[in-house]
DNA sequence: GGGAGTCATTGACAAGCATCGATGAGGGTG
DNA sequence: CACCCTCATCGATGCTTGTCAATGACTCCC
């Protein structure tokens, strides 16, 4: 790729733009960056999965704490997959648990989930 | 799946009632349904990603119309797979595209992305 | 028509993710 | 102690998603 003759230029100038260079903008890389744009995008993708969103959504109704037998009924998965889900939420930091004799117990850490959905309301207004 | 016998069920019953008073709570559907569950995740999902993320940052950014060739150059990856992230966000209604000549020119669907922001606000409703 | 450029599609492959049976850890009960 | 219960983890399997080289459709220019 050498030079354009001065004659390409006007044609580009006329044509506005010429095959075989780069359109419109030079600066076109997003404003996000890579890093910025993972960061959202594991937010939205702990809640992108219908049975932890039902999770977390019978956990916030019941304002308690929620023993995982009580869960499992709650959704259409058997109970490893429960449990795995119910991992996902808790390295999110959106749940937490504790054991109780036999049982497992899960709450909402409000702050979490507080901090998580002022992060993605954030995000949301970048599509404004 | 066979039947339990009625005293089976009693017996199962009272066990379970008999290991604590917490568990085993009647009226622990989700006030999600499936479908409503589903219909948030395929929503999340769409920008779950970061290269269609910056895609959308992109053209949000530039009022008009972008150049696919420039939307290469804004995000890590290679054509073909512009191209299929492309395609997703249009399948979802968010951009349009028209072709002029060789190049496609794409655009945010102001009115489709005004719905999809107000469809994940009032879903993040849900979680105050 | 020939050549070069843009973009979509195809096809192959890899990586990630969801699911569940089996098993294990650990506590309660008789 | 022997047994049963709850829940976590492991491991195998199938499905979905992301990626890119190759190819194809189409357009423009000479």
């Amino acid at each position: 790729m050498g030079f354009m003759s001065s004659s390409a230029v006007q044609d580009r100038t006329s044509r506005q733009r010429a095959r075989g260079e780069r359109c419109c903008d030079r600066d076109l890389r997003s404003s996000l960056s890579a890093a910025e744009a993972r960061a959202i995008t594991r937010d939205l993708e702990v809640l992108a999965h219908p049975v932890r969103l039902q999770l977390l959504e019978v956990l916030l109704r019941k304002q308690g704490r929620v023993c995982v037998c009580d869960l499992e009924a709650a959704v259409p998965v058997k109970q490893p997959t429960v449990s795995h889900h119910l991992k996902l939420l808790r390295e999110a930091g959106l749940v937490g648990s504790e054991r109780e004799g036999v049982w497992a117990f899960y709450f909402v850490r409000r702050e979490a989930l507080e901090a998580w959905r002022s992060r993605v309301a954030a995000a949301l207004r970048w599509f404004e």
